[in-house]
DNA sequence: CACGCCTCCTGTGCGC
DNA sequence: TGCGCACAGGAGGCGT
C-alpha cells in the first residue's frame, strides 16, 4: 500500500534514471477498467523532473528539442515544462526498468530475470520506451494505479489532487491550523486523516501508527488542540522515520531496483492486532474504521 | 457540503 | 487436495 514514504522511496530512484530522457514510445493496457487517459501523449516529450505530491508521482515534461536526444536538465533555454505525467500507484503499484535488450536493469538477490520478465509480461500495464532504449514498466496487478498526462499545473481532472492538503514534511503543514480544520469535521480522526484533504500522504498504515503514537482513538470525533498537535508532529515523525527506511513493505511495495523497505519491523500499530502493545503490554485490538482495518491500543488509545 | 457506504480489482490465505 | 470465500485498501461515485 504504497502511501507518503514509499512514493518517495520510489521518486528517489526514479528520478536519476529518468530525469533528462525522452519517452519515444509508450504502450498500456487497453483493460476497461484501467484508469488511464491521454497517456500517448508523453510521448516526444523529456522528464524534467519527477516530483511528488502527496501519493502522486508528477513528471514534468517538456518538448523534446527537434534533432537531440535527451536534452541534459538545464542546457534547454528557460522553457517550463509543457504537461506533466501523473502516476499513482493505488495498492499494488510499482515501477522496474528494462535494459535495451529486455532484460531487467536491477536483480535482488534471489530474484529470477526471465521470472521478472515473464511477472512484467502479465502484470505490466504500462510500458515507457526511453530515448536510451530502456523501458520503464509500471507494474499493477489489481489495476487501482492511475496514469494519465495533463497541461502543466491542470490538477482539475484529478479532483483529489487538486483538492490535496498541504504537504506534512513542508512548512505548509501547520499545527494550529491542522487543529483547526479537525475541530471542523465530524468525522472519525481516523477517516479524517485517510481523506487526504487536511494532510496529504497519509493512508492506512501510517494513520495507525500516528493515531497509536499521539495515543488517540481512531474513532475519536473530538480531537482538542493538545491533541491535535500531538497528532501533527506524531504524522511527521513516522513518515520521516519510515522515508528513512525507504517505506513499509507488507506485500506489494518495492522500490524501482526490486528491494524492499524495511520500515515493516519497527510498525507499532498495523498489523498487530493480538499483540502486546509495545508501550503498555496491552493485547492490540483489530477493528474497522472508515471500511478499513484498523488496530490500536485500547488502553493507551482511549475513546 | 460533507459524511459514509459501496465498488472497482486480483492474489493470498484460510476453513471446510 | 481442492474449492470457495473473505480479505487486503486508495479513491471515485453516489446516496443521505
Amino acid at each position: 500500500m504504497p502511501e507518503l514514504p514509499e512514493v518517495e522511496s520510489v521518486r528517489r530512484q526514479l528520478a536519476p534514471e529518468l530525469e533528462g530522457h525522452a519517452v519515444v514510445d509508450v504502450w498500456w493496457d487497453p483493460h476497461p477498467q484501467q484508469r488511464f487517459s491521454a497517456v500517448d501523449r508523453v510521448v516526444g516529450h523529456v522528464v524534467h523532473a519527477v516530483r511528488r505530491r502527496g501519493k502522486y508521482l508528477l513528471c514534468d515534461l517538456r518538448e523534446q528539442a527537434p534533432g537531440h536526444g535527451g536534452d541534459p536538465i538545464g542546457t534547454d533555454r528557460d522553457e517550463g515544462p509543457c504537461c506533466e505525467l501523473v502516476l499513482h500507484l493505488g495498492m499494488t503499484g510499482s515501477f522496474r526498468l528494462l535494459d535495451p535488450s529486455g532484460r531487467p536493469q536491477d536483480l535482488v538477490d534471489g530474484e529470477d530475470a526471465e521470472a521478472l520478465v515473464v511477472d512484467l509480461g502479465t502484470y505490466g500495464r504500462a510500458r515507457f520506451t526511453l530515448d536510451d532504449g530502456r523501458t520503464l514498466v509500471f507494474r499493477d496487478p489489481r489495476r487501482f494505479g492511475r496514469v494519465t498526462v495533463v497541461d502543466a499545473g491542470d490538477h482539475a481532472a484529478i479532483p483529489t489532487l487538486a483538492a490535496l492538503g498541504p504537504e506534512p514534511l513542508s512548512d505548509d503543514f501547520d499545527p494550529g491550523a491542522f487543529a483547526t480544520a479537525l475541530a471542523r469535521t465530524g468525522a472519525p480522526v481516523k477517516a479524517a486523516l485517510l481523506g487526504q484533504r487536511l494532510v496529504a500522504g497519509v493512508g492506512n498504515i501510517y494513520a495507525d501508527e500516528a493515531l497509536w503514537r499521539a495515543r488517540i482513538h481512531p474513532m475519536s470525533r473530538r480531537v482538542g488542540r493538545d491533541r491535535a498537535r500531538a497528532l501533527h508532529a506524531a504524522v511527521r515523525e513516522v513518515l520521516a522515520e519510515s522515508i528513512e527506511r525507504e517505506g513499509t513493505t507488507f506485500r506489494d511495495y518495492q522500490m524501482v531496483n526490486g528491494q524492499s523497505g524495511r520500515n515493516a519491523d519497527f510498525l507499532d500499530a498495523y498489523g498487530q492486532a493480538g499483540l502486546p502493545c509495545r508501550r503498555c503490554g496491552t493485547p492490540m485490538r483489530g477493528t474497522v474504521v472508515a471500511q478499513r482495518g484498523t488496530t490500536y491500543c485500547p488502553r493507551c488509545q482511549r475513546a
